[in-house]
RNA sequence: GGGGCGAUGGCGGAAUCGGCAGACGCAACGGACUUAAAAUCCGUCGGUAGUGAUACUGUGAGGGUUCGACCCCCUCUCGCCCCA
């Protein structure tokens, strides 16, 4: 008999928790109906106001809300609603990134139409958003894998084909066979390079392949002049597209064809004694001669059996096979061998290098192991003789054996800062033999994607007038319904019997579709513009909304996207700027990234793993508003943090203590002091002024810490009698409309309560008074030589002399200086006395 | 191997410009209420010594700058991310 162990949740721990009077199962459903009754939430363009666009990640439509999303979605948009409060008009739209694989395989699985299955999905999620009691507007939803949504994707794609900047290209690329479908460079992971999506490794596939030349645009990305962008984005986005300046310069082979290499370093040419190809280079087979044939064969495929391991790794022991074939060295005519290492990729560069073994490290240790010559063409500067180098030299110091330029100084800067660099670019374009270039890791955007579930490639081939974008007026291209979903390597698309017939639009002769279909990040390249008008069919968006609403004020979202979404979106941005589609040169102005929800394991979240927290039974044990105020309270935003399920017992808490504060009757007491008074409504507006700076930094855990030390002291407050004096009103109104970003329901229902006008969330953002957070006094710790030995009051407008003589003074101080004299009083206003003895 | 980010009580975290380290919360412990439990309320809560006031010590490790360092500089250890 099997035993299973199943850790069921009792069902006391399930049900909603009853509690005397405050019930937000009731009160959240009461106003979420009123709010959309309402349409609280409509944006629409009004000059009077200034406009804030706040944007959030879509989701993918993968069947239920996540808690991440949760932990993405609701800062965000207490943040939207903080800023709809201080005056701005916000929009802050909501749609889902439907097109992509899991539902393309999800249906090779079980049968389920894609399209059904994702729709059926987004129905879900959007009942589950609306729980969350966010300000979306609904009515700005967009779907990408909506016909009317994707018409503009191919569209889009017609613009960057017409502007030149859509190409299509055989090349090899990389292949997930569990998936069936080229991936980008991007979607490829770790050091056994997998599939992103089901970590099966990858392949290489030769394929003719539509690219967007987003490479044209790697100087302007690099570029973030005018965003507020993290710097880790930055950083990541400068090292992926990776420029590095140096010299073209051109070898010629012996057996005929030339081969131009790329070299940071045109100032160790006359040390280049051996070259090395890339063994997937075509030329390769060229110019083996017939005694090493056999060996470069065998390399080959050895090499090609490697792209799953880490090829080009630092630690790894350097393999490489002669080819019998030779180059001439154009800078001094010396003919140098030639082989082949899978420490070249074909990707960087060429495909080919020239080989210091004297300046750089893996040449060396490839010279050394296969007994190359070793030529040093940079001596350290004082030093007369080298013996045999043991090590690469890379430091500064003069070039030798380098005919003319001989003395020429080197340092250790790039490009032209360093002059033998400079020196040696100008030599080589005044010899003709190379030129000064850039070179960038950085590569063009493979589109392609040889599966159903995406936005179809518009274009139609003719054997007469080849490659033609379908014509505006017979947009979209619509996915067909009826397809065969077997994972045949083949497009679905170009399965089905009759689709991809069609004609020519320049003839009107038989002509054949393209039956890829297009990367979902083309898709999401452009969704903060559908949200501008998701109705509108004259064009992708409404050039008066565009002209109100954009750019994105404020985008938010996972730091996983750095060097994929957020990068394409501005490559996109400025491809369409170029095409004359949109304006300015950047889609989003700040963005902030939020960190990730860990499962209490402190494991990432995952189905396999059991440890997923689900949004819906806390939102149905606790109410949304509690979960909303710990998802803010419980980490650093940016950093994210392991859930703890015991953890949210105190934001539930919080939430329940201010309703028994609202709720209570007033306790029968003598009316509390002015200073009483006074305290209180200083904490009010200090606590005001630290939550207004913090959603102004997207420091959302101390906004609810500073709630909940301000409810604290109201309790107090409360308890001396403050109940029913102006200060008391005042700071119930700030307290309920600083809590309406974070706990948008109770603190409706509470505002409602006090008689206020409806509703709280339409309200102005209350104004610090600075007058009411000063001190009358300030603590000031007086500190001998770095220790703390007293403590003193003294008043807040006290001269630096009256503080030093109180100081002085102090009891304790006088008891620790033992009759020492001080020789300095350092004393900082507002913070603390020093004294030096 | 290179680059980036980080390390603060049992836990998540706070400390705005170099100025009282540990706000706020969780957990734990003690108490009140209750027939009892839950909930709620009050209190304690970095470590060591002490009945105690208090003293010493303490922000990954070691050093430096400074009247004063979680914060700035140098060296190192560990963790995460990106690129090789």
């Amino acid at each position: 008999m099997e035993i299973v162990a199943v850790k069921t949740p009792s069902v006391a721990e399930e049900k909603p928790r009853q509690d005397k009077s405050y019930n937000p199962q009731t009160i959240e459903k009461k106003w979420q109906d009123k709010w959309e009754a309402d349409q609280l939430y409509r944006s629409v363009i009004d000059n009077s106001r200034p406009k804030h666009y706040a944007l959030t990640m879509l989701p993918y439509p993968s069947g239920d809300l996540h808690i991440g999303h949760w932990y993405a979605m609701t800062p965000s948009d207490a943040r939207a609603r903080y800023m709809r409060m201080k005056g701005y008009n916000v929009l802050f739209p909501m749609g889902f990134d439907a097109f992509g694989l899991p539902a393309e395989n999800a249906a090779i699985r079980d049968g389920v139409h894609p399209m059904t299955r994702t729709f059926q999905n987004i129905e879900r999620m959007r009942r589950q958003m609306r729980s969350m009691g966010a300000m979306f507007d609904w009515e700005r939803e967009a779907v990408s894998a909506a016909p009317e949504y994707y018409k503009w994707t191919e569209w889009f794609f017609i613009q960057l084909y017409k502007a030149g900047l859509a190409y299509r290209k055989m090349s090899a690329v990389d292949w997930c066979p569990n998936c069936n479908t080229t991936l980008a460079r991007e979607q490829v992971w770790g050091d056994d390079r997998h599939c992103e999506r089901c970590n099966t490794p990858v392949i290489k596939k030769d394929l003719d392949q539509w690219f967007f030349k987003a490479t044209q645009y790697a100087d302007e990305l690099l570029n973030f002049d005018g965003i507020d962008w993290p710097q880790t984005v930055k950083t990541l986005q400068t090292n992926w597209i990776d420029r590095s300046e140096g010299a073209s310069v051109v070898f010629k082979t012996e057996q005929g064809d030339d081969i131009e290499i790329f070299t940071t370093r045109p100032d160790t040419l006359w040390g280049a004694t051996f070259m090395v190809f890339s063994p997937e280079l075509p030329l390769v087979n060229k110019i083996t001669t017939e005694e090493y044939r056999a060996a470069v064969e065998e390399y080959k495929a050895q090499a090609a059996r490697q792209t799953d391991i880490q090829r080009g790794a630092a630690d790894k022991e350097k393999t490489g096979v002669f080819t019998g074939a030779y180059a001439i060295n154009p800078v001094n005519q010396a003919r140098i061998p030639i082989w082949i290492a899978d420490y070249v990729l074909i990707s960087y560069g060429t495909g080919a290098i020239m080989a210091v073994p004297a300046h750089d490290e893996r040449d060396f240790a490839f010279a050394k192991k296969y007994e190359l010559p070793i030529v040093p063409v940079i001596q350290p500067e004082g030093e007369v003789e080298q013996g045999e180098l043991n090590a690469a030299y890379i430091g500064n110091g003069v070039m030798i054996n380098s005919g003319m330029l001989n003395g020429t100084r080197v340092n250790t800067e790039k490009g032209r800062k360093n002059p033998s660099i400079a020196a040696v670019l100008d030599w080589l374009t005044q010899q003709g033999i190379g030129r000064e270039s850039v070179n960038y890791r950085y590569r063009d955007w493979l589109i392609s994607r040889q599966r159903y579930w995406g936005a179809p490639i518009p274009m139609v081939r003719c054997e007469e007038h080849g490659w033609n974008p379908v014509p505006d007026d017979q947009l979209p291209v619509l996915l067909p319904e009826d397809v065969e979903w077997r994972p045949t390597g083949e497009s679905p698309l170009k399965l089905h019997p009759t689709w991809k017939h069609t004609t020519c639009p320049i003839c009107g002769g038989a002509a054949i579709r393209e039956t890829d279909t297009m990367d979902t990040f083309m898709c999401s390249s452009w969704y903060h513009l559908r949200y501008l008008s998701p109705k509108y069919d004259q064009g992708p968006f409404d050039a008066a909304e565009y002209d109100y609403w954009m750019p994105v004020d404020t985008y938010t979202g996972g730091i996983e996207h750095a060097t994929m979404h957020l990068l394409y979106t501005r490559f996109f941005h400025k491809a369409l700027r170029d095409a004359g589609v949109v304006k300015g040169n950047e889609p989003m102005l700040q963005l902030r990234n939020q960190g990730m929800v860990l499962g209490e394991d402190g494991d990432k979240m995952s189905k396999s793993k059991g440890n997923v927290i689900a949004p819906d039974v806390l939102v149905n044990k606790y109410g949304a508003d509690s979960v909303r105020a710990y998802i803010m309270f419980f980490a650093r935003w940016e950093m994210g943090a392991p859930w703890d399920s015991q953890g949210i017992e105190g934001s539930v808490r919080w939430v329940r203590r201010v309703w028994t504060l609202f709720t209570d009757p007033v306790p029968d007491k003598p009316l509390a002091s002015s200073e009483t008074l006074k305290v209180l409504r200083r904490k009010v507006h200090q606590t005001l002024r630290k939550v207004t700076r913090d959603f102004e930094n997207f420091e959302f855990n101390t906004i609810i810490s500073s709630l909940m030390e301000l409810m604290n002291e109201m309790y107090k407050a409360r308890e001396a009698g403050a109940a029913g004096s102006v200060e008391w009103q005042e700071a119930q109104e700030i307290y309920l409309r600083m809590m309406a970003p974070v706990t948008p329901h109770i603190a409706e229902e509470l505002w409602s309560q006090l008689g206020k006008p409806y509703s709280v969330h339409t309200q102005q953002w209350p104004a610090v008074d600075e007058s009411a957070t000063r001190e009358d006094t300030i603590d000031l710790p007086v500190q001998i030589n770095g220790k703390v030995r007293d403590r003193i009051t003294v008043p807040a407008e006290a001269t630096e002399d009256e503080i030093k003589s109180a100081a002085l003074a102090a009891t304790g101080v006088v008891k620790s200086l033992e009759g020492k004299e001080p020789k300095k009083v350092i004393v900082v206003k507002g913070r603390l006395v020093s004294v030096v003895v």
